[in-house]
DNA sequence: TAAAAAATAGACAGACCGGTCTACTCTACT
DNA sequence: AGTAGAGTAGACCGGTCTGTCTATTTTTTA
């Protein structure tokens, strides 16, 4: 094991050792160590980011002991990247949910799933932020492999969100004037932007500005 | 000393163990203790984030021992602060000299000032980024006390952007339909994500985009 | 059912962390 | 000249970090 495979043929295991780890662990059912430590630990890379969580840190969320993760993970380089993996994609077959819904016009589901991740922060409290920005500025410098990474996850994003705009565009909705890659583009960058400000001033209002900007003010126009 | 003053009530005192420490240190001429440790480590702190930045590599880039440090820091989170504190402020001077121009239309003169940070960051192979923008990131969730400084620092850049907004709403360069306290605070979020994304994917193509955006469509619409 | 493989379990190691402490040097002031 | 104090210097401390190692338990396979 250990060889960085995403989550790639995951086998059920029965708990056996049922003293630290809760039998229901809340919202997920019940997994192998392998997702559970990427679920705490993703949700610990979130409120600390990378080099403010320690392996101990993970360990004590999961109620495992270190055997394991190292069972399961190269180093804890390749922990996180694997955590980005698995939160890019998640938040990529959401996107693809929204915008695949063609009961509605494109520009109205670009806007829903923005607006849908801002209600999910709303009830976090406005903490964590998204995953891909927080390490995105903390690591970019410094590790080569999750600059790339979180750079290619925010390029599959915005992919995604051109091809809805180029499609508001065809069907005249949208300034023929405008590069729709490059306008998904600037969208996912103020999107960023709201999201630090928001975990900044821990209110909801940068994300409530970020949409009116963008939807009410620019695409209208 | 360490008693958290911003530098005020420096003196001027001979280098006298010239060893490790250069007597041209480039572009700063000569300056005491104090602010050399605060210039050398804000770019650490710039590049590598406060959890990856030690002491021990603020002393070495320095050429400071430890004791100094203590000396003039109360700890690490201290000199974290001052650090953040004394970039603000050399950013809010900038600002404030490019915005003061009366010379030209307000909304060139703020114009003018992001794109003398991006031209700054280009010189720079687009690392490092907006020490405001990382620290707050890393930080907001973790440790209050910089989090309040990195919000306050935006939100004076916001009020001081916000009034030249307002100016130029007054002399009909733009529409009177927003806010302009508002406006400014979403082309600081805009920035904030352009600076982002810039670091992760090494272009000032983003930098450029964001500029684009704002100016060319929104604000001249 | 026996052997092999996978996973769990946690003690342990070495490096490094922020921070303290004492000794020393140099300056400023009287 | 003499002394107080700012500043320099770096050894040292307890704790924590990532990562290793061996032993054991559980599951799979033959």
């Amino acid at each position: 094991a250990a060889d960085g495979d995403t989550g790639a043929g995951i086998r059920e295991r029965k708990c056996l050792t049922g003293i630290d780890r809760p039998v229901f662990s809340g919202a997920m059912p019940r997994r192998d160590t392998k997702s559970l430590l990427l679920d705490r630990g993703t949700r610990l890379l979130l409120e600390h980011g990378y080099h403010d969580t320690g392996i101990q840190d993970i360990l004590a969320a999961a109620g495992v002991p270190k055997g394991s993760f190292y069972h399961h993970f190269r180093s804890k380089e390749d922990f996180g990247l694997q955590a980005v993996r698995g939160y890019a994609e998640r938040a990529y077959a959401a996107l693809d949910e929204q915008l695949s819904d063609e009961s509605r016009p494109p520009l109205e589901r670009v806007r829903t799933f923005f607006a849908a991740i801002f209600a999910d922060w709303d009830r976090r409290s406005c903490r964590q932020g998204c995953l891909l920005g927080n390490l995105g500025q903390e690591l970019a410098d410094v590790n080569e492999s999750f600059r790339q990474i979180v750079a290619q996850s925010l390029d599959q994003w915005t992919a995604r969100i051109g091809k809805c705009l180029a499609e508001a565009q065809r069907r005249g909705e949208l300034t023929p004037g405008v590069d729709p890659h490059e306008l998904a583009s600037q969208l996912i960058d103020g999107f960023e932007g709201a999201a630090l400000r928001m975990k900044l001033v821990k209110s909801t209002a940068p994300l409530e500005g970020f949409l009116r900007l963008f939807f009410d003010q620019l695409l209208a126009a």
